[in-house]
Order: C-alpha cells, then sequence, then structure tokens
DNA sequence: AATATATTTTAGACTAGTCTAAAATATATT
DNA sequence: AATATATTTTAGACTAGTCTAAAATATATT
C-alpha cells in the first residue's frame, strides 16, 4: 500500500506527463505538490525503489507500468467522487476538486465500485474528463477547441481545459455547462473573440483565452 | 484544526467515557488507538495544551466541553458515512465499520450537512447507533437489553451493543436486523438462553450472551 | 571551449507521532 | 505502615516527510 502522500507525488507526476510527454523535472513536481525541490528528491528516491518512477538523477522522471496504474487509479477514484459530490450532493463543478483530492485517498477497490455502480457507471466526471477503469482504461474523446471550431455549425461542450474555481464559475455564470449546445456565429479577426450563441438563445461574446480552454464535439 | 491522529485520540476518549464514566486511563486509550502508553502520554499533553481535555499527569483524562464537541462532530461524520456506505452503497452492515473510520476524517461541514440531506436526515446509523447533530445533540433511545424484556411481549430491535463483525454477521444470518420484531417466548433458567419468534415466523433459540448484547423498544 | 546561470542533489536539521527501557507514582496486599 | 505490584511518565531514539543552505551537475551564453 502506498501512503497519502506517495500517492499524491504519482498523481502530480502523471498529470505533469499528460502535459508536456518526456521527462518530468524535480522543479514541476515541487510546484505542483507546493513543496521545495529538495524534498521532491528524497520522494523520487523512495518511489523509484518502490518501482513505481524510473529515475536516473538529474534525469527527470517518467512514470514505470506500475506507477501509471497506481496513478489512473487515483483518478478512477477522484473523478468518481467527483461525480458523486455534484449529481448526488448538490455540490457546484466549481467546488468539488478539493474534496475529491481528500476522498481519492481512501483505499478501498470494493467501496469504488460499489459508488461507480451507485453512480451508475459514468463514463466522465463534472468537468468532462474520462473515468478510467479497473484496468486505467478510459474513453478517448475526439474534442476540439471551441476557439478552433468551424463557423455556423452547431457543436456540443463536452469538457473543459482549465480546472480552477474562477474560471469554472465563469462558465456557469454564462450558461456555458457541460453538453450545451454552442454555435459559433462570429470571430473577431482581431482578438480572435468570438460570438457565440448557447442552446439557440441570444447570443454573447467570449474571450480567445476562454474559448481555447473550451472542449467542443460534432453535435450527434 | 486537528489532525487525523488527534481525531482518533478524543474518539477513543470518549468512547471509553461513555462506557465507564468518570476519568479514563492511559491503558485503555492505548488499547483502543492501537498504541503503547508512552505515545499516549505524549498525546495527552498535546490535548491538554489545545484544551481538549483536562489532564493532570498520574490523574486520568477527561474531554473538556471543546473536546467533547469535536469528539461528537467525529462520531457525526463517522455515522452519517456508515448510512451512506448500507443505504446508497448496498454494503452489509458488519463491513462498513473500517470504511467510516477513514471517511470521518475528511473535515468539511458543508460536505457533511450535504451528505446528510441527501440520506434523508436519519436519526441512527445503520447499528440503531443515534446520530448526533451540528450541535451535539443526539436522540436519546430508552432501549433496554432483550435479555431483560419481558416474556411474551412483542418488542422491536432497535440496537445492539457489540459492535464485532463477526457478532453482526451472526445477527444477520439468523435474521435478527434492526426493527425486525421480536416475542420471548421461553427464558431458559439454566444459562438464561432464549426462545424467540421474530415477525411471527417459527422461533429459535439464542444464548444470554447474544440477547444481552441486542437492544429493544416496545413495539408502538 | 569557457563561463555564467539554472536546476537538482546532498547534508544536516526539524516536526508529528511512535517505540523501548528505565524511573516515578499510585494502588493493592500483607 | 511497609512492601509488592501495576500503571504512568520520562528520556532518548526512530520513521516519514519537510526544510534551508551548500555542493554538484546540466544547460545556456558568449
Amino acid at each position: 500500500m502506498h501512503s497519502f502522500t506517495e500517492e499524491n507525488y504519482l498523481k502530480a507526476i502523471y498529470a505533469l506527463t499528460q502535459k508536456s510527454d518526456g521527462e518530468i523535472n524535480t522543479n514541476a513536481i515541487a510546484e505542483r505538490v507546493s513543496t521545495k525541490a529538495a524534498s521532491v528528491t528524497d520522494m523520487l528516491k523512495k518511489l523509484a525503489e518502490k518501482q513505481l518512477i524510473n529515475y536516473q538523477k538529474y534525469q527527470g522522471v517518467t512514470l514505470t507500468e506500475a506507477g501509471k496504474k497506481t496513478a489512473l487509479n487515483i483518478v478512477r477514484r477522484h473523478r468518481l467522487w467527483e461525480v458523486f459530490l455534484v449529481d448526488k450532493l448538490g455540490f457546484g463543478w466549481h467546488e468539488v476538486h478539493t474534496l475529491a483530492e481528500e476522498l481519492e485517498h481512501i483505499k478501498s477497490d470494493e467501496l469504488i465500485d460499489k459508488l461507480e455502480a451507485f453512480l451508475g457507471n459514468p463514463q466522465v466526471d463534472p468537468h468532462g474528463d474520462p473515468i478510467p477503469d479497473h484496468a486505467g482504461k478510459m474513453m478517448h474523446s475526439s474534442a476540439d477547441k471551441l476557439s478552433e471550431s468551424a463557423m455556423n455549425q452547431a457543436v456540443v461542450m463536452t469538457g473543459v481545459l482549465e480546472h480552477s474555481s474562477a474560471f469554472l464559475q465563469y462558465l456557469e455564470k454564462i450558461g456555458l455547462t457541460l453538453n450545451t449546445e454552442i454555435t459559433v456565429q462570429e470571430a473577431n479577426e482581431f482578438d480572435q473573440s468570438l460570438f457565440i450563441s448557447i442552446n439557440a438563445q441570444p447570443g454573447l461574446f467570449i474571450s480567445h483565452e476562454v474559448a481555447k480552454n473550451i472542449l467542443v464535439s460534432a453535435k450527434e
């Protein structure tokens, strides 16, 4: 069994790997787990010892198969708890991350499997991120950024690339939530801001910064 | 905020207080939190420092008001999670204690309040133990031991005094679960074993040891 | 290629919680 | 009341995880 702290490091390494394939460096991990580089080095030795990461001094880090499996399991737990918090307890999608960070460390496969069944075997969490199964497999969505979406073509919002509470609250306020139907009606060449319509209602402007953090898929 | 470990000590002291009013001694706590007396002494100093317990060297321990409030809050969390695990996820009443011991340490009043509402504001946990409210108040049940129940009088099972998995599984197997209607038909003078009928079905024998760990209330 | 800068690691110290063995105190027994 | 026994506390050491400051290495710049 891995400690609370070890799990957090693995999760951080996994998340960083997603963003930037290749080796992950010490400072990036330190920032993610809110600690100092020196502490990270200590933990990397420990994780390497346990065969969870490939680590050579000064050479950066990659997850081993075992490490990846563990990380995906944590992600699985995290996302299932998020679904529970939003769907069952009525939390907003911007409020659940911190709570799920605690809940994810409760280790019982039986608990998680029962939770999954209770939630109706959801494929994605409240932010549209896919939920890994036991084996670590998860849905691969073929989503595009709204900022790259074609004009006058109805698409459906399926995810976000930015998970900050501020961003999520803003989206909710202007009516951009998962499964919303969006049509880009105009793109401003100067700043790439978009004029869009939501669910066929009066449109609104969003900045490029916002548009590039929204994922959409073709309406099926 | 109190650490995971501090919470466990407070909970242990509270539980011991329930069983034996008066001061709680170091060894009893050590056994309950599975540690050594020396470690308990260290922690008692810390808890006294934080005004959670009244502690004088060699004199035993009592909870302060603040300590009691904290302990009741942990009990509240523990029992609500147990309801969730049994009612919503389908765990057996003998399986939930250990999981709830982990879940109870997740500290968010909002989470617990929402969980409580989601569960329909239950008054008791799956073992019939009352759930404290915010203020630490809880239902006071006027239950008797089945072993002291009057003959030929229908009563309802409302709780247990023994929470071991083995005992709970045994009760479930023979059909003794919460809210079961029980009538004592015969008492054996020699060993105080009882012949009882359950929900008006063919009767069965139970030992005195079992009967004295079952709580019943008058059928209303 | 030599040097400056940035990144990572090492060394040694700190905290929370635990332990063993010895010392101090309380309680039980005569 | 004196002594034996049981309980609790103290002293000092250990582990997991963290930190700062200095040393080692890698990368960027000239």
